[in-house]
DNA sequence: ATTATCTATAGATCTATAGATAATGC
DNA sequence: ATTATCTATAGATCTATAGATAATGC
């Protein structure tokens, strides 16, 4: 479908879905893709999808034409770092089983993506357009089934609240994970707003843990805003 | 300190801090202006600040300099979408004063200020860039004493949680005022999570209220996405 | 008469590619 | 020998302005 360029002159089963994502073979190759990933990742959370190629190629100190020999086209790059995100993502799932109640699995999922997503503060933007190019590839898919059910069983044991269902969730996690995009000091403070969700999420009747950190006053606030510029002003060369 | 063009030929005061956004004398550059801030909206929603000012004129029927002439500067423009937005944030206060309890006037104040980011999915980027510019520019700046006072009064009057302060309220309000920018499903969606948070925020023995809307199910979750990708595409033309 | 608009244009930056040159792996 | 990189470049689009032309308000 994309990408014919390539004879398959190698024994391989040849152009499966994900071997689009295959790094190189070359060592350099291989080093100058990272590099272009790194800083498509850093322009991205600055400027959104539509950040200048050139100067991500510029920032990652190659060619323009080495960017485009890796991705074709600008949705090749960003379909490219949002199955590098998913990845990562995949790894949450076997933690989210460990958990020893259904509302701890909740809690663990709900952490753990939202700490995915304020991480990377390109993935809002990502996800965004990946939403337009595959209205299918929703990051949490995977989980869909697996999710259902343990809010299912959450809601028998009386933990979570009978109002709610998986979806609900989801929009959730992604309100708190929108953190990450307004700067540094929300970074310390989603794992605060998540717990506060969560206990809008559970049973009326169910106690409450104590909040995790402090709140931000005003003048951390405010700091936090100035830091925010400082860094932003140098990213900007 | 800016736009020291027009000469003070008038009798009026000059160059006042607000006189900046003054809109122009002639019908049709009214006219034009509003053409360009309703187009400026739509772009920079799409594209954040970077959005192309060329674009901008081109769709609001107009000549690049019409725009220049108008917003000497993009950051100009960005500046008076700005404002005009806290213009309209002023009518909150006195929703908020006429609510019968501090509960329910804190609620007041969460409502519109999320309804307000929800409705304008261009003020997103535009407060990102305004904390840029200008740190103390928060758009809750003006409300910081007042909200401050209400939340004291909600703890002690046991409506409130005691281990949250107004800070983390205007944390909470962004996150779902963030909800605009993921399409047009969770514009619909909104009062549901933040009636959820509500939740999270009322202290552990105070009763709920039922939650607004149902949740969106998978289905109704993708007819969303892929309505917006049809809108966006109309929208790139 | 004044104020605003438009067209045209200079110079910068961007996307995308062709062709010459350099680096790796076998 | 193969694979990848870089430089150079065409054509498009962008920012910003100058100068000629059109529309309003008094």
């Amino acid at each position: 479908m994309t990408s014919p360029t390539r004879k398959p002159q190698d024994g391989l089963p040849v152009a499966s879905a994900a071997e689009r994502s295959t790094p190189p073979r070359r060592r350099d190759a291989r080093l100058n893709r990272d590099r272009l990933i790194i800083s498509a990742r850093a322009l991205i959370a600055q400027h959104g999808v539509d950040a200048s190629l050139e100067e991500i190629a510029r920032q990652a100190e190659v060619g323009v034409a080495t960017l485009y020999r890796n991705f074709a086209t600008r949705d090749d790059l960003v379909r490219t770092l949002y199955d590098l995100a998913l990845a990562e993502l995949h790894a949450v799932r076997g933690e989210i089983e460990a958990a020893p109640t259904p509302w701890d699995a909740l809690v663990v999922y709900t952490e753990r993506v939202a700490e995915w997503l304020v991480a990377d503060p390109s993935l809002p933007p990502i996800l965004r357009r990946m939403a337009q190019l595959d209205p299918s590839a929703r990051p949490a898919a995977e989980f869909d089934g697996f999710i259902a059910s343990l809010v299912a069983r959450a809601k028998k044991d009386g933990t979570l609240r009978r109002d709610v269902d998986a979806v609900d969730l989801a929009v959730l996690v992604t309100m708190v994970g929108s953190l990450g995009s307004l700067g540094d000091g929300y970074a310390g403070q989603w794992r605060r707003q998540l717990s506060i969700v969560l206990d809008g999420l559970r049973a009326a009747d169910a106690p409450r843990p104590k909040l995790p950190g402090r709140p931000l006053n005003v003048q951390d606030y405010r700091a936090t805003v100035h830091g925010l510029t400082r860094r932003a002003a140098r990213a900007a060369r």
